[in-house]
DNA sequence: GTGGTCTAGACCACT
DNA sequence: GTGGTCTAGACCACT
């Protein structure tokens, strides 16, 4: 999982978001175990309360379900709403770049010229 | 120009977005004035204490300048590197996008169906 | 017997809960053993530890008592503890209810309302 | 506010709660301010980060929004679910003991007489 | 070992 | 001064 230090988001919801990808992807697959506190707060480089914030947020948002002494959990309906709310916040973000440049004055031929541009430049392989 | 008191990212950083999208989409042109520090703060509902950080910000990238005792202007190269700014910051959020996407497993053609649906959804008329 | 693994409420506390409300029922009657510390472990999912600590309480109240490599018996007045203690405990809830309500401004009759739909919504036959 | 630091009730509940029935009592009304952060956390004897994470909670339920560097302001349409909150915080609470109370072989009668006790042992006047 | 609460204290963005 | 994030570290309940 990649954190960004120097992101103004905060690192909670970039785990946060880290995990719901994961989840997504079938990483994690329902009622299966997630890393605990502690493992992942030493993966990430970052303190465990810190990793406590980001799982609280997923326990409310019905992704994962905590058991006490016993570790995390991928809540069974869970996964399929990870995907939904993955490509929401994708769609998010687009939209986002999009009214940039509305804002600036560009043509859609242009975005759409960017974003090629984009999904050619992290391409990691296949896709 | 549109703030989000929510959003994670500083609302400097987000008054600094604003001005340099209008200048690359040429409602500010090359040697013409930007509005004041107190009138722009009560447009947008913040602490002029604010607004000046936003306008350091761009002064420090070389978008605008200031003259001693008359104003904020336009710089005569301030327009190509506000077209070329507004790109970048583009390009990124898209890439952001892409990446969580990635990480869910979802393929190009998908993201890009819900590219055009952005581009779809936020249309505003003629692009 | 409930447990409600996310309840603040210590589990153990709750497993004690269940016994002693058990013994004020009569189901279990004085002299009588009780279940083991396994089958009531297994019984209520849970690690034996947990209701051994259930256990340890109760026979610190004086509701139950352990007999030396035969197990666990109900105390001859415990059964007559068991029912005051049960009416504190009820009594302990309903008072913290109402001061809820007091604390949101609520009427005395608006209580005895909510309590009586309670009391018809909780209902499984004959009371 | 009182808090109940022996209760298993955390305490940053403990102080949801108790802002939640200001709200519904009136106290502070929609748009009002609430105490800061540190103001409040002085007042209840508890850690800032205490308080903060008790305003995060209530800030999650939509009762109450965040202003950065303003404070901490009710929310229009948060007062009335407040209320409605409240109401099912007591039932819920009712409920449990009448479970309790069942449980234990009491009949509704003997409920309706403890009940009827708490209301006159807790008043504080006029009800 | 695992999740959850709490304290003490630093630092940041914004008013 | 006000909300928000983060670290370091203690302590609790449960496995």
């Amino acid at each position: 999982m990649q954190i960004d230090p120097r992101s103004h988001r905060p690192i909670y919801l970039q785990i946060a978001d880290g995990i719901r990808a994961a989840v997504a992807a079938g990483i994690y697959r329902p009622g299966e175990s997630l890393p605990s506190l502690r493992s992942l707060a030493i993966d990430v480089q970052v303190n465990p309360n810190t990793v406590q914030k980001a799982y609280d947020e997923l326990v409310r948002e019905g992704l994962i379900f905590a058991r006490r002494g016993k570790g995390l959990f991928v809540d069974e309906q869970g996964a399929a709403s990870a995907q939904t709310h993955a490509q929401n916040v994708i769609r998010q973000t687009f939209e986002n770049g999009i009214r940039t440049g509305r804002a600036a004055g560009m043509p859609n031929k242009q975005m759409r010229n960017i974003f090629e541009g984009s999904l050619r430049d992290t391409a990691d392989g296949e896709n």
